[in-house]
DNA sequence: CACACCTGTGGGAGCGCTCCCACCGCGATG
DNA sequence: CATCGCGGTGGGAGCGCTCCCACAGGTGTG
């Protein structure tokens, strides 16, 4: 087909045309796109009306340039374990962080990090300063982007922490306090012989949890017992494997608090697979209160964190880090809350 | 606390101070920088150290500003519905879409498109062309998005299509042969009385769904009943509403198909409350293979349908266009494949 | 009535890059 | 021996914007 009609995709129009039509200077023309109020009412109906006219939209990249601002923060997923899918706790992130992103008018770049190569390609994006601020999820204790972070001097807020001396700004669920509530659940329908799957122990929320449930236990004065604790990973198939650890070691358990969702799951598969009756012989806990709670037979007790609300609020937590940099971090604990469902 | 040994943040070296340090012109730090061939071995090394040295990074603002390319990709979601993760299907094309894009030098930009609000932001966005492509998934039949993406002359690719008549490039799974498959499956076990849930009737891939049950019922020459023909949304709550329906209608049937696995699980809720078994009772088959589907209790019979691989095809397709936008667009349907698990 | 001061304005400079043209030196060619 | 071609090179121009300085014109003060 000819393209003969084929018309240089409309130049857009520049700041200089719309104040050209406004028969103004181009000083003003920015003033009134950026919302200064040094401009007088009859010159920013003029200009105003010129870009409706000339459909101006601002060039980001010329700003960009002179500013050196990019009106983008970058959120990252290290994606060590799985598919993001297979993490509703990602996902309600992603879905609050966009929420909250939508009313500024900064853009969002979603960086999975799956391999060393992947960081070493994050880590120049970085050093090029590419966004104004980063939020980073799933932290590890050994995790080298917070330090390179810290280096860069680019306002940054953890989901999670590196540990209680975090120096970045971040926001995290009271995990220690939701064990606790779980197990103090637990012990309440008299339960006895309580064993636990662990998260990933070098990262801090899998860490407070453990100690949560260690807090639950002792204050019971139930003594401790490290047989009835597995060491897991957040996934499904390590609450698998960490359920048939506990069941071979410790026979006699009537239940168990994991640190996911997507663990109790694994979990319920393996005491389901060993013949025990869910939760009648076996009292299933789990964390996050994701969509996997619901879907589980039968459906999960879960201690529920605000997931999405941790996206908005570390949003919130950027913006005004990036608004003044030289302000002290903040770091904000929220609280959880037990969904009693008939697992437990 | 004092800030006096507070240095200027590092002010990145340029082109030009790589250029004077290697002894060579700007335009040779830009080839090699570029990888243009032009260049001597010689020159070549000397700006490679010189790069090396003074860690340079190209300031994407300036290079944009000049090329008029921004080196970044749009995967747009219209959230309509509900919330991302407990639609796992868009995390599996995330997953995939930033899999792909990680070899080539493309940003990916996450917009979850909510309201008509954030729809005008992303019309001014896309106007703007901050980015060099557009990924836009889930498209409804009256979506002004593809549109849009035409007039701007902005190269698209879409999972899913508006119609058969599409124009834009796009990918897509083969629905109807999809659920053709799973019908056939239940007709072979031998049920008789086979309900459908339907997805939203105003995208192609719930259309195409309806019309593969169809047309396996045709040929097994069972003769239609509307009465058989329940309407949802893809969601669970959609799901469970659809199959109370049928059972209200048609309390005879003995297998239900459902054209998302979340609809599926909503279903399968439905006919426990019923009272009825499930596969015993009624066989229930969904559709995507997701997560949800091993986790339903029975495990869901479903239709797999490569999504991650989705996404990565959509990109290599962007990337074709983008490179040779005249050319005419590419369409591809990927194969569907049943999975068996106890559901039916 | 001279002066300072404030609001609103125009436009030069310059952000860091790519594009392109001019030019250099060399070996091959007529 | 003059001419050409060509790989390699330097650097001017200019992308579209913001920043800032200079300046116009009005208002208020001594």
């Amino acid at each position: 087909m000819s393209r003969a009609a084929q018309q240089p995709p409309a130049a857009r129009p520049t700041l200089e045309a719309v104040a050209a039509r406004a028969g103004v200077g181009r000083g003003t023309v920015s003033r009134v796109v950026n919302g200064s109020p040094r401009v007088s009412a009859k010159a920013r109906a003029a200009v105003e009306q010129a870009i409706a006219e000339l459909g101006y939209v601002p060039n980001q990249a010329a700003r960009s340039l002179v500013t050196s601002r990019t009106d983008a923060v970058a959120l990252v997923i290290p994606e060590s374990v799985a598919k993001l899918s297979s993490e509703p706790y990602f996902s309600d992130i992603i879905t609050g962080v966009s929420a909250e992103l939508a009313d500024s008018d900064l853009q969002l770049l979603l960086v999975l990090v799956r391999d060393e190569h992947e960081r070493e390609r994050l880590t120049r994006y970085l050093a090029a300063r590419r966004v104004d601020g980063v939020l980073l999820v799933s932290v590890h204790q050994d995790d080298p982007l917070p330090e390179l972070l810290e280096r860069l001097e680019l306002p940054a807020v953890l989901s999670g922490r590196r540990s209680a001396q975090e120096t970045l700004g971040y926001v995290h669920a009271d995990n220690a306090g939701g064990a606790r509530a779980a197990v103090r659940h637990l012990l309440s329908r008299g339960r006895t012989a309580i064993a636990t799957v662990t998260g990933p122990l070098d990262m801090e929320a899998a860490a407070a949890r453990l100690a949560g449930y260690r807090q639950a236990l002792d204050e019971a004065a139930v003594p401790a017992d490290e047989g009835l604790v597995a060491h897991g990973d957040f996934t499904e198939h390590g609450g698998r494997e960490g359920m048939r650890d506990l069941l071979a070691r410790r026979p006699g358990l009537d239940a168990v608090f994991c640190a996911s969702d997507l663990m109790a799951a694994g979990a319920m598969q393996a005491l389901r697979e060993a013949g025990r009756r869910v939760p009648q012989d076996v009292a299933v806990v789990g964390f996050d209160d994701s969509v996997v709670a619901r879907h589980t037979e039968p459906p999960l007790t879960s201690v529920r964190q605000p997931t999405e609300e941790m996206g908005r609020l570390m949003v919130r937590l950027l913006l005004e880090e990036i608004a003044r940099p030289a302000r002290l971090r903040r770091q904000v604990v929220l609280p959880t809350e037990l969904v009693v469902r008939e697992s437990a």
